[in-house]
DNA sequence: AAAGATGTTAACAGCTTGTTAATTTGATTA
DNA sequence: TAATCAAATTAACAAGCTGTTAACATCTTT
């Protein structure tokens, strides 16, 4: 009765949106069932059962409101978050957050997402059984996802598998990043000591992540000549 | 769940002033939300969340307090920092100055707003969780945030990566802005050796410098014939 | 006008880093 | 304990970057 994953239902009309947030859900581990409009959620959301919605509100045939009435009246307490535009008025919005409600406004960042999700199961988590709540350390940057708890590197295309010394240097990466860790600090860190070959050594795990990381072009790790390294990721 | 960025909401009506903040508090790492009046900026307020708000006081529609009011019903703990002309009694700001509130009085200069920032964040970090603690070395001039730490000289149009030795001799020019440094003070702090050499190295270092800033030609760095050198800004 | 100081560009040498492969070290299993 | 496999380190060479120097132009002072 545990491990299992949990079940996401999303609703989203904007197929670019919705593609990108499956993905990540997915690499996030939960299981996640699509639907582009409000019907077609509703034919979903009585049909298999689910742990959370994520609903856009803005939609053809259905808004994600009148679907999360709907969903109400079958089950009084599964979480909802919603997905809304900026200058939409809250009033309904308001309205909603007295259950164990939510709201996102777009845009929206992935890892803003994933500590929202978290939040809305942690607070509503009666009646999930298999819910898994062991704190793992994890880092968001680019279209990955670094779980260094499980020494994982996680993108759409693969998890890649990381040694100890990688994740370590990783972490320390991810800990400073957009800013320049100078080499000194790492091998001390790292390495707990600062001569020449640890040095080199540091250059190869270097080159080790890059290969890693070289999938999203928003993400680099640059040196700055003489100082030190720095993970920098585009917005 | 760290390393987010800060989020401040300036509500601020005169357009170039509004523009001039935004571009400066995005080079200084902040999320910013610009809005022209107090009724955009309730609006807003109410849709995100924010850690900051910086709150013009003479607005038209609702003024900087009265949103302040309405902000503080919402939020007991946000800071505010308010802008107010000079002119303007302080009894309305002395009354807010209880909370964790500050002001400032046009006109200011960018460098005190960031150091206000800072001071009010820190103040006031209960509850924010994703606030970055380490002490960055940065220096402001004209238009320019030099970011000593990351070696960054950056500008609106652009982040000029600096080397070791431009970086510190930079640095060396802002300890002493609008002061004469002498040759040989340079020369023995950075080069550690005065001779004609180093002097003339020191040379094409101050032409590479003069290369970086001539965007902005309120700021130049003068030579003094036989002497040395200096940082001119201009008010 | 002459001498020295500074401005500027380009080229070079030396050091730092990138990368791959070989070797050593360490951990795991039979 | 030996055999095996994975990880970390060292080696070797290529590529890149920085600081220095040189060369020449321009400016300042006397």
């Amino acid at each position: 009765m545990k491990n299992k994953k949990i079940e996401i239902l999303l609703v989203e009309d904007d197929p670019n949106l919705s593609m990108l947030l499956e993905d990540y859900l997915e690499m996030l581990d939960y299981k996640v069932t699509l639907c582009s409009d409000g019907e077609e959620g509703w034919n979903c959301f009585t049909q298999n059962p689910f742990d959370l919605c994520i609903l856009d509100v803005m939609m053809p045939k259905k808004d994600g409101f009148t679907l999360a009435d709907q969903i109400r009246e079958k089950d009084k307490h599964i979480p909802v978050i919603f997905l809304t535009a900026k200058s939409l008025k809250e009033d309904r919005i308001k309205g909603f957050k007295i259950g164990c409600d939510d709201y996102i406004t777009k845009p929206f960042s992935t890892e803003e997402l994933s500590l929202r999700i978290q939040a809305i199961l942690k607070r509503s988590k009666t009646g999930i059984v298999h819910i898994e709540v062991d704190q793992q350390e994890t880092y968001h940057f680019g279209s990955f996802i670094f779980d260094y708890t499980n020494m994982l590197l996680k993108s759409k295309k693969e998890n890649q598998k990381l040694t100890k010394k990688e994740a370590h240097l990783l972490k320390l990466l991810c800990l400073n990043k957009n800013k320049l860790i100078r080499r000194e600090q790492i091998l001390e860190t790292i390495w707990g000591e600062n001569d020449y070959f640890f040095g080199r050594s540091m250059d190869v795990f270097i080159t080790k992540l890059r290969k890693y990381i070289k999938e999203d072009n928003a993400v680099q790790i640059t040196n700055v000549h003489g100082t030190g390294f720095k993970l920098e990721i585009e917005d």
